[in-house]
Parts: structure tokens; C-alpha cells; sequence
DNA sequence: CATTCGCGGGG
DNA sequence: GTGTACGCGAATG
């Protein structure tokens, strides 16, 4: 049989001992089982690194070894380098290991890449390319040709099926009792009821292989519904598996899934605490717990096909990622593809500063205290993208920042470093061309003729969004691998700068600047029209070299009060009503996901009528009627008739259940729920009531009792003979309607 | 009053 | 295989 060749798309990655499992979908339809050799690689390299030594540790490991340069990231300058090819692909983490001790972190480079992003890097293959493959008999692959481009945004991609797979009802399957597992798919749903388990995976099973989903989206299904039928699977020996029938040269074939589970983990991530539950994948089929995704959630299936194919991150693993990853991993590819060595681990120390220029440089965003009060036509604008942009247009990267080539380079306003003005940077390369295809994303979301193809390019638009959002956090991180201090400092410091222009070119022009926040400018003049604002944010653009834009004209805006200040504002607390009606809000409760469902709606309900309000007297005319939608919920919630589901308080824990030291409520849930066996971690979500049964006993302290998350109308363990504590609802209604009513009773 | 704890952000 | 920093506000003790 001679060789053949594919056309299609690469739906998956898998490294294997010597090789690396490629899932192959043609036009037809078909999904293929491909294998490419591939044996990942890392380098070792230093001008003080000894050939002599490389070599015998090669031979030790049974590593081939390829003499070549490199690039040094700071100096940019070339350095004599060592790759070293591990004969077993499991070997390399074992292996990069040993070259560390042999050698020290600081040699090695490329050392942390995953077989399949090195398989990806190296030959353009990355997951959802479209590509021809020459294959030979045995499905392995002989050569390539990609047939499209990642930047592409018009780049076709195959169909692909869905099918659903989560229990019955809503919130986490073990914070309540036992319900039916539900799979659906081409509009139709199955029941599967769990009291006999081989009978159930049985049937499960046939319904899966009739199903044959590209993508099965599961609720819980890494933390709860995927373990619970594999442990179910070994207690009857019925066997399970998410595992796809895939065609290969020989005949179908179930590809097995080699990739063990990653353990359950509890990390940081942008200030709090995430809970990852242990991932359970699937070969030849993804399989995506919606509910341990935060991309999936956020961005979808197009958003983590747009960041698969970006960043050669496969789809499955990308899906259990943070967007930090995904921008991590364009940088290296980046960097990689430039010859530009990647360090291992991060050991750049920051550069020794005074106590009085840390206290300069570390100020982060500049941030105005507007004066609390209600004013009317006033202009929001705000700088697009603004830190990644700079990091762009002012080259800031952690290789040219006090670069050593410049002097003086280009000068970073006010913490006396430079950028080099020769060199462009890893990051701001990464960056540039994000910002461009979010440019154009965009513009094709607001020019899509249908709602479905709006909500992709929205989508797919968010997913870069969320690249630029943490690319500045990241620069920020030392121990990120293209982190470094003094780069975050620049970006926050030309941040500074351009705010503090766009409120004296506001000034110049006779604008009142009222307020200014990290990007945000918000200014008023007396009888200005939406024109006259539009002509200052083109001044401000023009002056800066920023691009800002008119978020909008306010009929009139509330900045609020600080609850422990009234004499001060609080910077992010706002009501205003823009033109047409809509209101903007942030800071107050309906804004915060632990606030319960009623009194966010109460929130809504009086935002909702003050955007009928055009101008302040007309703002200041609604206080009755506002101040009526209070008493009326007031009254809902007395006569018994607000469903307790509207009235659970989300929370997220921030540390094991034996680690709280005030007895808060949370604390109290967290217990009752380890007392009903449920395992909590730090990052868990939890979700309660506040009852009054304590009080008939009595006791001082609030009662509480958990319910089932995330809220919707499953209530867990309560058996509905549970009552809500009235008064503590009651005053929360109360609060936060004063909270809205505060702007129909000031001047501003 | 001090301390503990969790949220927001972007759109 | 992640990734800022920090202020606000509610509740506890």
C-alpha cells in the first residue's frame, strides 16, 4: 500500500514513548488515529558549560546530543548550546531533573515544554490547523503542509458535535443528595438513574458510542460525575471510558488516553484562591468540565479554539488552564522561534533600589478620589487596552528594560529606568499582533449579520482579551519566566503619565475633571454635547499617541459615598445613566456575586428605573417611587413569598475548613459540609441561608445552613422545613436600597 | 476597636 | 503548570 495524504484538521496531541498521537479530522468527517516520531528536547547551554561534561552526561542519560548557539534573552547575544534529545518521552521530566543538578537551572533552557508544544513548535502543527498530511501504511506520518495561519481570523474550521453530560438539576452533584445523570445531544436528553451500576454504565456507554461527540461538555465532570463512574467501573467490572473509536490504516481502534489525571489542587490566581479539581480527559474526543474552566465558561468553545490554535496548547489542556498559560506559551513559542533560549526556572533578581524610589516606582495606577455627589453631562473615556498597548508602543519587555545597549534609550516617566530603543521585546511582539486580531475581531463582531456569528467573534475577541488583561499582571510576577519588576513598573508608570496628560489636555480645553482611574477619565462642562466630548478624546489621542475612546455621555452619574467615609467617595463606586437609558454601575451589591439573587434584583429593578431618568431633576423625582420598590420587597420577603433560592449567599473559600480562625458564617457552612462528607479545598464554592432556627434556640450567633451550588433552584440538603432569618434579609434589602436612593437625595 | 475574610477587575 | 496589588465593607471577637 502505497502513501497517502490526508486533508483536514489537527484535533489533538498526544506524546507517546517515542512518538506523538495525532488526531486527525478530514473533510469527510472521519477522525483519524496519526502517530509522528517525536522526541522532545532540552537545552543546555552557557559559556562556562564543559563539551566534556555534556557529552558524558548525554551518554549516561542516553540523551543524543546536537552542538549548536543560542540566544541569551538579556544580552541577545549568542552563547555555544547543547540540545539534548531524551530516547523516551517519559524520561524528559526525569531527565531535565538530573541536567539540573548536573548543571544548574541557570544551563538549562526549553526545559519546561510539554512534548506536545515541542512537537507543535517544531513543525507549525498545532492544534485546529488545517493541514495536508502524507501518511504511509501504519498511519505514520511522512510529511506536512499547513494549509492555514493562526492570525487568520477567517481561518475555516471543521464541524463539530456536542454532546452534554451532567446530574440532573443544578449545583455541585455532592453538595446534595443523589440525582439522575443526564446525557443529551442532537436535541435529546437520556436519564440514567444511579442505583445499578453495571446497568448504567452499560447504557451510558452505548449512548456515548452512539452519540460520538467531537466534544462532550460535562458539569462537574472532572470533580465529581467522571471519577464516580470510573470508581463505579472498578467495583463491577463493567468497563467505562470517555475513550473514542478512531480510524487507523489497520482498522478502528478505542485509542486509550495515556495522559494520567492531574491531581486536584487549590492555587492564587489574580488575588484569589481556585480550586482545580483533578482532570480526567479523553482520547480522541474532548472532554471539558464547564464547571473547572474559567476560559470555557468565559469564552467557549471558539474562545479555546482561538487560544489553542495561538498558543499549540492543546485543546483538552488549555480548557483546565488560566489565559496566563496560554500567553506564557506564546512567548515561549515566540522566543523559540527566534532562536532566543527560554529560561528555565525564573532567577533574575530585581535591581537593588533605595527605599525612597520603591516608594515612587511601586504606586501601580494612578487612581483620583472623585467628590460624592450627582452631576449631570458628564464624559466617560477611557484608553483601549491601555497596559498592554504600552507595553507595545514603548517596547517594554523584561530584556529591554535598563537595557545595556541604550543610553539613554527611550526614558520611562518619573523611576528613572529606560527601554531599549533598538531591540524589539519578547513580550510587546507577543502583544502587537493580539491587539491587531482583537482589532479585527471586533470589528467583524459588530459587522455580523446574524447573532450567531456575533457571539462567535465575541467570543473569540474575549479570549484575546483576557491574553492582554494578565500579560501585564504576569510581567509583574517574578518568578513568571519573561517576569520582571522593573518592566511592570515602566508599564504602570507610562500608565500614570498618559492619565495624568488626558486630565490637563481635559483642563486646557475647559473640561472639569471629576474623576480618573488607571485608564478612565470622566469630565463635564457645562453644556458640552456628545460632539464636543468626541473632539477631546480625538485631542487626547493625537497628544498621548494613546488611542482613547468615548465610553459614553452620562445624563448624570452618582459617584457614592464610602460607607466608612461619607465625606469621601469611593473610587470604583458609581451609578450614571448614559444617554438612551443605560446605566452603568460598579461597586454596589448587585455588582458582587455574594450578594443574594433578591437583593440583587431589587438592585436592578431601581437601576433599571433610574436610567428612565434623563437629568438630574428628573433623577430626584423618582426618590418615591424608588423608595416604594424597597418597601414592596420589604413586603415580599415578610410575606413569605421570595423562594428561599433567592436568598443563598455565594462564597468562595479562601482556606482548608480547618484554617478558619473567625467563626463567620462561611466558617459555620464549611463545617456542616465536611459533616455530610463533602471534601472541601481552598478555592471551593460554597453557597448558604441564613436561618433563624438558632434564634429559637436562643443562641446569639446567626444560623445558617448550606445549600446546593451554584443556587438555581436545587437547595442541596435543606428539606424545606428550614426558615430565613427576615430580619437579616430584611436590613440587606434595606442597605441596598439606600445604596441607589443616596444618589435622589444629594446635590452634586 | 482590631482582625478576619472575600470580592472586584475586563466586557 | 499558576502568576498583581490593594481598598472596601461586612462580620466577628
Amino acid at each position: 500500500m502505497a502513501n497517502r495524504t490526508l486533508t483536514g484538521w489537527l484535533l489533538d496531541l498526544v506524546a507517546r514513548p517515542t512518538s506523538v498521537d495525532l488526531v486527525f479530522r478530514t473533510d469527510d468527517g472521519t477522525t483519524h488515529a496519526l502517530s509522528a516520531p517525536f522526541l522532545p528536547s532540552f537545552v543546555v547551554a552557557g559559556h562556562d558549560v564543559r563539551r566534556e561534561t555534556v557529552l558524558a552526561a548525554a551518554r549516561a542519560w542516553g540523551c543524543r546530543v546536537g552542538r549548536g548557539e543560542g540566544i541569551e534573552i538579556f544580552s541577545g547575544r549568542a552563547m555555544p548550546a547543547w540540545r539534548l534529545r531524551v530516547p523516551v518521552s517519559g524520561l524528559f521530566t526525569r531527565t531535565v531533573r538530573m541536567a539540573e543538578d548536573e548543571f544548574t537551572p541557570e544551563a538549562l533552557f526549553n526545559a519546561d515544554i510539554s512534548p506536545e508544544q515541542q512537537y507543535a513548535y517544531a513543525t507549525g502543527l498545532y492544534p485546529l490547523a488545517r493541514a495536508n498530511v502524507e501518511i504511509n501504511e501504519d498511519g505514520v506520518v511522512q510529511a506536512h503542509e499547513i494549509l492555514d495561519d493562526p492570525w487568520d481570523v477567517n481561518a475555516p474550521l471543521p464541524e463539530l458535535t456536542t454532546a452534554t453530560l451532567r446530574i440532573e438539576g443544578d449545583g455541585h452533584p455532592a453538595h446534595g443528595r443523589s440525582r439522575p445523570l443526564l446525557l443529551s445531544y442532537d436535541g435529546r436528553s437520556y436519564a440514567f438513574e444511579q442505583v445499578d451500576g453495571a446497568g448504567l454504565l452499560h447504557d451510558l456507554s452505548k449512548r456515548l458510542r452512539e452519540a460520538d461527540p467531537d466534544l462532550l461538555v460535562t458539569e462537574y465532570g472532572d470533580d465529581y460525575i467522571v471519577p464516580t463512574l470510573l470508581e463505579l467501573s472498578a467495583r463491577c467490572g463493567t468497563l467505562f471510558s470517555l475513550d473514542r473509536t478512531l480510524a487507523t490504516p489497520a482498522g478502528n481502534r478505542v485509542g486509550k488516553d495515556p495522559r494520567k489525571p492531574i491531581p486536584p489542587r487549590s492555587y492564587m490566581s489574580y488575588g484569589k484562591v481556585v480550586y482545580r479539581a483533578a482532570t480526567h480527559t479523553a482520547f480522541g474526543r474532548w472532554h471539558i468540565d464547564a464547571r473547572n474552566s474559567f476560559l470555557f465558561g468565559d469564552t467557549g468553545l471558539p474562545g479555546l479554539i482561538e487560544l489553542a490554535r495561538l498558543s499549540g496548547i492543546p485543546l483538552q489542556r488549555l480548557a483546565r488552564s488560566s489565559p496566563g498559560t496560554a500567553i506564557s506559551a506564546m512567548e515561549v513559542a515566540l522566543a523559540m522561534s527566534r532562536g532566543i533560549l527560554v529560561p528555565f526556572k525564573k532567577r533574575e533578581p530585581e535591581d537593588f533600589k533605595t527605599g525612597l524610589a520603591l516608594v515612587e516606582t511601586d504606586k501601580g495606577g494612578l487612581t483620583y478620589l472623585p467628590r460624592p455627589g450627582v452631576r449631570g453631562n458628564v464624559a466617560e473615556l477611557d484608553f483601549a487596552s491601555m497596559y498592554p498597548s504600552l507595553m507595545d508602543r514603548y517596547n517594554i519587555s523584561p530584556e529591554t528594560i535598563n537595557c545595556g545597549c541604550c543610553d539613554p534609550g527611550q526614558p520611562v516617566p518619573g523611576i528613572g529606568a529606560h527601554t531599549c530603543t533598538r531591540r524589539r521585546g519578547i513580550i510587546p511582539d507577543t502583544l502587537a499582533p493580539i491587539l491587531e486580531k482583537r482589532r479585527q475581531l471586533k470589528a467583524r463582531q459588530k459587522s455580523a449579520d446574524t447573532s450567531e456569528g456575533k457571539e462567535a467573534f465575541r467570543k473569540r475577541q474575549t479570549a484575546l482579551k483576557w491574553l492582554l488583561v494578565v500579560s501585564f499582571g504576569f510581567l509583574g510576577y517574578r518568578n513568571a519566566r519573561f517576569g520582571r519588576i522593573e518592566a511592570h513598573e515602566a508599564v504602570t508608570a507610562w500608565g500614570r503619565e498618559k492619565l495624568l496628560m488626558a486630565k490637563e489636555i481635559a483642563e486646557r480645553d475647559g473640561f472639569s475633571f471629576l474623576h480618573g482611574l488607571t485608564d478612565a477619565i470622566w469630565v463635564t462642562r457645562t453644556g458640552a454635547t456628545e460632539t464636543d466630548y468626541l473632539a477631546l478624546g480625538g485631542t487626547i489621542t493625537r497628544e498621548t499617541g494613546m488611542p482613547i475612546a468615548l465610553e459614553g455621555v452620562y445624563d448624570w452619574i452618582a459617584f457614592l459615598p464610602s460607607k466608612q467615609n461619607p465625606a469621601v467617595a469611593v473610587p470604583n463606586r458609581f451609578v450614571g445613566a448614559f444617554r438612551h437609558g443605560e446605566v452603568k454601575v460598579r461597586g454596589i451589591a448587585l455588582r458582587r456575586s455574594d450578594t443574594p439573587p433578591f437583593v440583587a434584583a431589587l438592585q436592578k429593578r431601581m437601576v433599571g428605573t433610574m436610567g428612565t431618568a434623563d437629568s438630574l431633576p428628573a433623577l430626584r423625582k423618582l426618590r418615591t417611587e424608588l423608595e416604594a420598590m424597597i418597601e414592596d420587597a420589604v413586603r415580599e420577603l415578610r410575606g413569605g413569598r421570595v423562594p428561599p433560592e433567592a436568598l443563598t449567599i455565594a462564597r468562595r473559600l479562601s482556606k482548608a475548613p480547618d484554617q478558619y480562625v473567625a467563626n463567620s458564617a462561611a466558617a459555620a457552612v464549611t463545617r456542616e459540609l465536611c459533616g455530610r462528607g463533602v471534601a472541601l479545598q481552598p478555592g471551593s464554592k460554597i453557597r448558604y441561608m441564613l436561618t433563624d432556627d438558632g434564634k429559637m434556640r436562643g443562641a446569639s450567633k446567626r444560623a445558617v445552613r448550606a445549600t446546593a451550588l451554584p443556587g438555581g433552584r436545587s437547595m442541596g440538603f435543606l428539606d424545606g422545613s428550614e426558615t430565613p432569618d427576615l430580619d437579616a434579609y430584611e436590613t440587606m434589602v434595606r442597605e441596598a436600597g439606600a445604596e441607589l436612593l443616596w444618589a435622589t437625595c444629594v446635590r452634586g
